[in-house]
DNA sequence: TAACATACATACATGGCTGTACGTAACTCA
DNA sequence: TGAGTTACGTACAGCCATGTATGTATGTTA
């Protein structure tokens, strides 16, 4: 980004830049810029001055985009959104078959995020899990809708009986976000094996145990349960 | 935590506490008020001004059991990591078979991670992705004892025939505790399920996709796929 | 080209949190 | 029972990050 300072006021046509255009360009820098600091760092660890001297400026022009952090932070939410129904979403919305949509949603998910701009969702849920801030409910937001999505999907692979019951759909759907989550964040940087793997951790919320696995007894872990609940 | 500044100093049997026992009591309850202070608000935003009311004291409490921010967190982290020995590894070392034992520690795991503690792991993990801080280099001490003992495990099975060759052993330990921990963290509270759920999705990754999976075609999402990452 | 607006930089004020110094009450032991 | 030690609480100092106020250069329009 050390280029950016001289790049950023010279459209290709090489005519000057317009006020707009050069606005533009820099709101979109800070925002990528805060993109990768909040997935980075999450929205607490998060330095104004660092974001915008990644981007090539100082907190001013920060400042001059967006009224305050909270609302480059929602800013922020709002672009990786919008960017995943675009490159993600559009694509589930095409497949018929809503295993297949599942599939399609897991393995999209994965590619998406191998831009680190990824980890910006499970990062700010972390952190504001429980608590009461504007971008805490915007985020919120934004994972509830994946979520309804995979839960009416998982309803609909149920009632054409591509998916066995159990769980109420919505934990089902939970699941699947979740492990599809995880499992990206951790194989971050492993392509092309990402794709696949988070794939499979996804199916896997969806299928009856394989026979290899089924020769686990289900005596598991089964005391321990409440334990801990109640010492408070 | 309201009683807690009553009951600390007396012991069961009624005597008068001892110095030591005084000192364990405190230590023990803002150990635990911190570990679940870094499971919710991460490292950064943990005030310690709360974990030392949380447990019933003030902060000079805290800084005479530890030495400053850094030492609290260390020993958090080691403490959540013997318990989980205590309670999940010991029984995954009993388990004869690689996929019963990657089964039980997925069982194990989610319940283990009902007390809310249990976010501890990932939530710092994600905090310090990338970062040099001696809570960073000890949490992923602690991930990757995880990750290779999945990983023994995988080799186990694929020689032992129960688990399909694929991508390399560690990658799919990485997938296998990942899926397993997101799944957790978006199943909180939502026991009983979370326990199948969450061994579901970390056995997916362990399987080949089933029948009604495989009827995806492999075209998914194949563009898209090293943009951005040259950008800058 | 002069007046105005926009884009951005710089300097300052404020608040919250950490760490430390110090004070006090409770415990230990001779 | 009194001196020394341990377990805390309280008060203070410094830092770091945010937000704001102000300055400056560049673009825009008459």
């Amino acid at each position: 980004m050390a280029t950016a300072r001289t790049q950023r006021a010279k459209p290709a046509d090489g005519r000057r830049a317009t006020q707009a255009e050069r606005s533009a360009r820099t709101r979109a820098a800070l925002l990528e810029s805060a993109a990768r600091g909040l997935s980075r760092y999450g929205y607490g660890n998060l330095v104004l001055e660092r974001v915008a001297s990644d981007a090539g400026y100082t907190r001013g022009a920060l400042y001059h985009q967006f009224n305050d952090k909270e609302e480059l932070a929602l800013a922020v939410i709002d672009w990786v959104d919008l960017t995943w129904r675009e490159e993600v979403g559009r694509r589930v919305e095409q497949e018929r078959d809503p295993v297949n949509a599942l599939i399609v949603l897991a393995r999209g998910h994965a590619v998406y995020c191998r831009r680190d701009v990824a980890r910006v969702a499970i990062a700010l849920r972390l952190e504001f899990a429980a608590q009461e801030h504007p971008v805490a409910r915007r985020i919120e937001q934004v994972t509830q809708s994946l979520v309804k999505r995979c839960t009416r999907l998982v309803g609909a692979g149920r009632r054409a009986g591509t998916i066995p019951a159990g769980p109420p759909a919505r934990a089902v759907a939970l699941a699947f976000v979740g492990a599809l989550e995880g499992a990206v964040i951790e194989l971050a940087g492993r392509a092309p094996h990402d794709e696949l793997l988070a794939a499979r951790a996804a199916a896997g919320v969806l299928t009856r145990r394989s026979a290899a696995a089924c020769t686990q007894r289900n005596r598991a872990v089964n005391q321990n349960r409440t334990r801990r609940q109640d010492e408070h």
